[in-house]
RNA sequence: GGGCUCGUAGCUCAGCUAGGUAGAGCAUCUGGCUUUUAACCAGAUGGCCGGGGGUUCGAAUCCCCCCGAGCCCGCCA
């Protein structure tokens, strides 16, 4: 396949040589010897100088991002450490797993080679609250400034404010099938695992305050000192260092008190995150993270960061990799502050979570995706139900598909389904939703023409629930269908008020059955001479306003005979 | 002002690394299915590849300039 491609290259190559000279013997002005025989020169030698030394007559290959950054980090060492990192200050949203699931992507091309990887979760529970987000009460005014972790739950179920967000993410992280080893800020401060870089940074303030400046051109105040201290009396993280002789230091808060702490002491204090981050860095060895534009921006953190960890930490900054942010369908950059977000634990509702991870697989991280709760979701499943059609070799690769079978495989959540099972249209799924009282009748209708294995009812109950939730909840009017209480306005033709009255006649003497419904219809329109197209348009102007809808034996069965005989008649009387 | 990303069919995007006849899905339209589950099947319509220059026998692809869109660049993360 891929070496065929390579032969229609070189073939393309000799029909431009062939064009070439066509056109010259046409023009036949000047010194076509010559020019003919560095053309021929040229052609001769250009599969090699597009190939070169690396002839790959396999290639041609178009690789995975996450394949290609694990083999990077391949030429560096074969041990690795991935991390990743969330504030659980608000709900944690669709733009906060791209994080997690760019990395682990990379996590698993890299285990995929054989190499050590570990995949690294820190959660920073140490922040400061940062002001009253629209979503909590008015009280907790009180504990802007104090770490996330030593605030009270806003539902009073969970430990503290970072559990209450974190908790439900991580939920998330598990139907993904992304189970790192998860630290906690609060916890790493407190076991004292950053002392070390404390007194490093601190002994350095002066080398940090430099770069800083120099790189951010910022100015920064003169006495500053690169850490936070936890002031004793408030609990804020707002203690200035103005005395510093080690291990102690001596601080001011923004409350008024004055203090002095023993840095050998854990959780005394926090970094900002300049310095917070490039010495995580060196404590847990990381070699590879993946992080959001804002952080790449030019002189940002990552610019600072990497040459604190060179100068301050000596440590070799790991390898990075940008991602774009999530952008919500018509209303821009997801971002919990400004309430334009989805939570994760809310898409993980809606989408099955093996497309939630195909979503992000299939676009280049640099790449923004956009997040639509609409229609789209329904072609994105559709899409990936493709993909996997694929990857089972059930159907041909489409042109445009890039990497197809690495996409299906890193968008397991657990491990390849042992089989594909069978398809149905997510769309054809949020019809029947709606017709079906509950999942067992919802599956009574599709075996009505499609035969179903236990295996298949099972991957569709997952489905079923999600389309359930998703059009209760997100659904486009349009999509979804009711039965109009009252007889929409119709202007009715002759043939079509005679179609009714034949309908109403015949309809009388059946038993209400789909099967025979349907039937009926067909057989009340040829006699009254009007199309079938129109006899069921007509029917569903009748019933849901609309000229298309649920196939309709089945769909007027569920309305009851009375009801129906009710309706036809009010229509064709009007 | 600096940085990043993007601009290809109505919409969502492939194709660009390494130049060789412009692609897919969805939407739309037409036809088929004497069962319309908004299904399914077949076909069609639809693009000066944002604009201009350059390199080349040949540019969506490489180089330069411009235009437009989005985001980031105090603190916090």
């Amino acid at each position: 396949m891929a070496s065929s491609e390579n032969s229609a290259t070189l073939l393309y190559l000799y029909f431009g040589f062939a064009r070439t000279v066509l056109l010259i013997s046409s023009c036949n002005s000047f010194g076509i010897e010559t020019v003919l025989y560095f053309t021929m020169l040229f052609y001769a030698i250009c599969p090699y100088i597009i190939c070169g030394k690396n002839i790959k007559w396999h290639g041609f290959s178009n690789v995975h991002w996450a394949d290609v950054a694990a083999e990077q980090l391949m030429k560096k060492g074969e041990k690795h450490v991935l991390a990743t990192a969330i504030t659980p200050s608000g709900p944690i949203h669709v733009g906060n797993l791209r994080e997690v699931i760019t990395t682990e992507a990379v996590y698993r091309a890299l285990k995929d080679r054989g190499a050590k990887a570990e995949l690294i979760f820190i959660a920073d529970t140490f922040d400061p609250l940062r002001k009253v987000y629209p979503f909590l009460p008015e009280k907790y005014e009180k504990y802007v400034g104090k770490p996330l972790a030593e605030i009270p739950c806003p539902c009073g179920e969970h430990e503290n404010y970072a559990e209450h967000f974190l908790q439900p993410f991580i939920h998330v992280m598990d139907e993904l099938g992304i189970k790192p080893k998860i630290y906690r800020a609060y916890e790493i401060y407190k076991e004292g695992r950053y002392n070390e870089a404390i007194k490093i940074a601190l002994d350095n303030a002066d080398k940090i305050k430099a770069i800083i400046e120099k790189i951010s051109g910022r100015d920064l105040p003169e006495k500053w000192m690169p850490f936070n201290v936890k002031c004793e009396k408030c609990g804020k993280l707002k203690g200035e260092i103005y005395e510093y002789d080690y291990p102690f230091a001596k601080y001011r808060c923004s409350c008024g008190y004055e203090g002095s702490v023993d840095l050998r002491k854990g959780g005394i204090g926090k970094f900002p995150w300049r310095i917070d981050w490039p010495a995580r860095w060196k404590i847990f060895g990381v070699t590879f993270e993946a992080f959001g534009k804002d952080h790449a921006a030019s002189g940002s953190s990552w610019d600072t960061g990497k040459e604190i960890a060179k100068q301050v930490f000596k440590y070799e900054p790991p390898m990075p990799l940008v991602y774009e942010f999530i952008h919500l369908k018509g209303k821009g950059a997801m971002h919990g502050s400004t309430g334009v977000a989805i939570a994760a634990s809310e898409a993980i509702k809606i989408l099955p979570s093996e497309v939630l991870r195909f979503l992000f697989m299939k676009y280049e991280p640099n790449r923004h995706i956009e997040f639509d709760t609409g229609f789209s979701l329904l072609d994105l499943i559709d899409e990936y139900d493709r993909y996997e059609r694929i990857y089972f070799g059930m159907e041909e690769k489409i042109a445009g598909m890039k990497d197809e079978k690495r996409v299906y495989e890193l968008s397991q959540p657990y491990g390849i389904v042992s089989k594909s099972p069978i398809k149905i249209s997510y769309r054809h799924l949020a019809i029947v939703a709606q017709i079906a009282k509950d999942f067992d009748e919802a599956i009574e209708i599709i075996k009505r023409k499609i035969e179903l294995k236990d295996y298949d009812e099972t991957r569709l109950k997952e489905r079923y629930e999600k389309i359930i939730y998703w059009l209760k909840n997100y659904a486009p009017e349009e999509i979804k269908f009711e039965v109009k209480e009252e007889l929409p306005e119709l202007k009715l033709k002759n043939d079509e008020k005679k179609f009714l009255i034949e309908l109403e006649k015949n309809f009388d003497g059946i038993e209400w059955d789909a099967e025979k419904i349907h039937a009926t219809i067909h057989e009340s329109a040829k006699k009254s001479q009007i199309s079938a197209k129109k006899a069921f348009q007509l029917i569903y102007m009748l019933f849901i306003g609309k000229d298309r809808g649920p196939r309709a034996g089945y769909f007027l069965q569920s309305l009851g005979k009375d009801f129906v005989m009710k309706r036809i008649r009010e229509a064709y009387q009007s």
